[in-house]
DNA sequence: GCCATTTGCGTAAGTACTTACGTAATGGCT
DNA sequence: AGCCATTACGTAAGTACTTACGCAAATGGC
């Protein structure tokens, strides 16, 4: 793939591609670790599950906004855990709309049971990426933030009237 | 975000989650870029037809390679395109499994036109990534090089013995 | 030539996100 | 207190990938 990578290739052109595909690899990576750990736990609970375990008690909509996904699906997610015993959630009593998401006894414990694991992967993964590519999660930062800032819709209409003018010639 | 983001605190440990959600946020802006140019053109059609584009006839299989993704993606992916009249589709006489894609002319002349948009928003990327993200490319080029060659869990495996012996003492 | 194995790919089902819709709750204003 | 715009989130449906399965064609060894 690496001499024949059209995605690679492609290089500016194609980075939409080229993040979903490695997210997808890690993401199947990510599972057979937890499969050969014996583990029913499933990647997508991650961001949830160590919220909840650095926050104790957050609502759909926080963890929403701080994990970066809509509330479906973290609702979705919620499903997931509370079927697994994993979560217990009870309405906010000063705000009933609001659906407060905290680890049941059961959660704590297979988060605890985890947590070395999950710190061995995150050793693997710093290790990784300060010896191959050095650099890379500033530059995540800023190309997130350059993109928020002023999306790519309105960057290449900023280019626009300049393209037309010379059409015009 | 940038101040609660805890997907970015996470840093290491969460980077399957930050390349999904980098990936889902160009897609929605690049989707919005087509419907402002009044297209029916998908993203998740950029790869296949430009890789049409440039070799001409490529088999499902071929395009699955090159592009880095499953041949049921592209299985589907053409599908679309002939229903929206962009491929033709045809057996190898060579190897009648194998079925070959090429661009119909209403497939070439929409790529012609889009080929514009296209080279702009590479642009726009590239201009951004020189900017706010210098060296992204090569560092994404080396990630994935690097769990390609060496998976997360044979690396999280090669620090387990190590562990074991410190448990025991 | 025969046949076990491999290859190519269509299709179904599963997975993990999103948008759209609708209902209930909240809070500001009159 | 009532009205209404806004907020919070459950659910359905849509989207874009994957794995699993199955069938046909091709390959290669005997």
């Amino acid at each position: 793939m690496a001499t024949n990578d059209f995605i690679r290739a492609k290089a500016h052109a194609a980075l939409g591609t080229r993040f979903r595909r490695l997210s997808e690899q890690l993401e199947r990576q990510v599972e057979a670790l937890y499969a050969a750990h014996k583990t029913d736990f499933q990647p997508r609970w991650y961001p949830v599950v160590t919220a909840l375990v650095e926050h104790g008690a957050l609502s759909v909509g926080e963890l929403a906004a701080m994990i970066g996904m809509t509330h479906a699906a973290i609702s979705q997610i919620r499903g997931e855990l509370k079927r697994a015993g994993m979560v217990r959630v009870a309405a906010d009593p000063h705000d009933r709309r609001r659906q407060i998401l905290q680890l049941s006894a059961k959660g704590k414990r297979e988060a605890e049971r985890l947590a070395p694991l999950w710190a061995t992967v995150a050793q693997v993964s710093r290790e990784l990426v300060t010896r191959d590519a050095p650099g890379l999660l500033q530059a995540l930062d800023r190309f997130e933030d350059a993109i928020r800032t002023n999306p790519i819709p309105a960057r290449v209409h900023a280019l626009a009237p300049k393209d037309k003018a010379r059409r015009r010639s």
